[in-house]
DNA sequence: CTGTTAGCGCATTCAC
DNA sequence: GTGAATGCGCTAACAG
């Protein structure tokens, strides 16, 4: 018995006569042996596994691109290790750290701050290659698959402008978040350019803070006839509040989310979003990823594209009822 | 330079000069050097890695079982692997052998199959602990972390029958799941122990469906006045269809359902529903993996339970309207 | 076709 | 306090 034939009747078997062949394979099966990956890894191949870090593992967002980033994995012979960062930036480090010490071939992470100089380092120094998502890091040459956020906000703002609101308010929370910042430039380049007013409110962080908010406003001296809510949690929060109250959607005041939820089409009335194409974010990052990791760039590209692409994915706006639309379909 | 003292700096640094200890720590921040993960475990010591597969990652009840899952891996130092099997049994034992060539530590699974015999001798093959959750692994000592489907479901038909309702129907899909069969079981138990008719339709796999059940169900000779749906889906294409139909919930006809979910409460009527202690699933067999992992047993307990611990965790019934009830808070 | 050898990076043992 | 030697399981290179 050599070692070797062994290694080479797992590594498909070349080079092997049929016999010693099926021999060793009714072994293996028979002992339920697997083969030792530290080993190989150790012989420095590829691990065969890379990263994903997203701020939580339980927010559907993220675990959409999970997902689809799992399934590109695997269609390379990968395996996908996603971890959480909570979106604090000491976490995140933390789980580069355990990353590479696992060697990964490659990173994908949805950086908690895009501007944080100590994780800039930390990613400039890794030998792997790295692609960032929802959000890039900024000042470097980084890969990057985002959404435009502030296409799709303002364009979602246009489209409450459209329906003749004049009064248009702007809700988040998270206002720190790139993406978020990203959204508020869309709104305001919106409502400047129509010459209407600009107001935001990024204190929603909770039921009871749009409780408040939306209540001092219907209640002020001028209150809005729209809502533009940033994010999923303050769309839920805001709907939940104007139900509770009674306030007529979208009669008296409208409502747009940004991000779309599963139950935005079940509730009275359906909630008008701005989508994001969620599986293609995880799917076009990984893709990206083993693209480098393989050394395939620009294929079927005429123009030599830079070395670190940044792919910026479109949005797409749901038109339901709570934005004033009266769409054919439930 | 000996790579020993380095080795011992790495490790806590004991039985090193303090001058050398700094001088080595800042030649390692320095570099960026990170230990190679895949020579220690060659080493032969664990891998600080467990794994996890669950039919999909992008299902809000199981990734927040993974979250909860991974705190406690972090916790004890360990990384979480987590894939996807599909409900796959196929996939599922393909996951098994990447995991055990990545050499996990420990293993939690959610069994695509409860009796696939295959996968039965493929763990019990296994040296690593193993935890399944969701649904047990049939005559098998492999320990599990169940939700109580069958007490669930019975007292939640039963809180329908002492609201009065004479005619429920029990809906669902995926019946042959061991958890809806369980919760079918439940619901079968109260309605025959109270003398009332059992009538159950497990064709419910999509929006469509569910429209043309609730259609002809309601425009029969003996409609229902209740209505229990035994998973996520199910209870929202059927409050869906409900609402489309301009059906009084719970006037004309009352819901229930199994699976508590984000909107349950914002939307109007509110759902009732039997929530799952899902994070605790997560946390539990983590723990219990750990529990074998580290080889303590039985902490606390005066008798001594035997080596495979089965636990079973209870349901907590969330009364909101659709119920009929009237709860204060909203 | 098959076996022998060497080395991947680390932690452990044992001398110094 | 320190360093040299060893072996974990595997595969690539090289004989037979």
């Amino acid at each position: 018995m050599g070692t070797t034939t062994v290694s080479r009747v797992i590594n498909g078997g070349a080079r092997v006569s049929p016999k010693t062949l099926v021999r060793v394979r009714r072994v293996i099966e028979q002992l339920g042996y697997m083969p030792n990956q530290a080993a190989r890894v150790l012989k420095g191949d590829r691990t065969k596994t890379i990263g994903l870090i997203i701020p939580s593992i339980a927010d559907p967002f993220f675990s959409s691109c999970a997902e689809a980033a799992q399934a590109v994995a695997r269609a390379n012979d990968s395996l996908l290790i996603v971890t959480a960062s909570h979106n604090d930036p000491h976490t995140e480090i933390e789980n580069i750290n355990i990353l590479v010490s696992h060697r990964v071939d490659g990173l994908i992470l949805a950086p908690a701050n895009s501007h944080s100089q100590a994780m800039r380092d930390l990613l400039n120094r890794l030998s792997v290659p790295v692609v960032a998502i929802d959000r890039p890091v900024a000042n470097s040459s980084i890969a990057s698959v985002v959404t435009d956020n502030f296409r799709g906000a303002r364009s979602a703002t246009q489209h409450l402008i459209d329906h003749g609101y004049k009064r248009i308010v702007c809700l988040t929370g998270e206002s720190t978040l790139f993406t978020i910042q990203e959204r508020i430039r869309g709104y305001r380049a919106a409502v400047e350019a129509a010459g209407l007013p600009y107001s935001l409110n990024t204190a929603i962080k909770d039921y009871k803070s749009a409780e408040y908010a939306i209540e001092s406003m219907l209640a002020g001296a001028n209150p809005p006839d729209a809502l533009f809510t940033l994010k999923n949690s303050t769309t839920t929060y805001t709907f939940e509040v104007l139900q509770k109250k009674n306030v007529q959607v979208p009669k008296t005041v409208a409502l747009l989310g940004f991000d779309d939820f599963e139950l935005a089409s079940a509730v009275r009335p359906s909630i008008s979003v701005v989508q994001q194409p969620v599986e293609e974010i995880g799917r076009v990052a990984a893709e990206l990823l083993f693209d480098q990791l393989l050394g395939r760039h620009n294929t079927g590209l005429p123009t030599r594209s830079k070395r670190t692409p940044h792919v910026l994915l479109e949005t797409h706006l749901i038109k339901r009822n709570s934005c004033g639309c009266t769409p054919m379909i439930s």
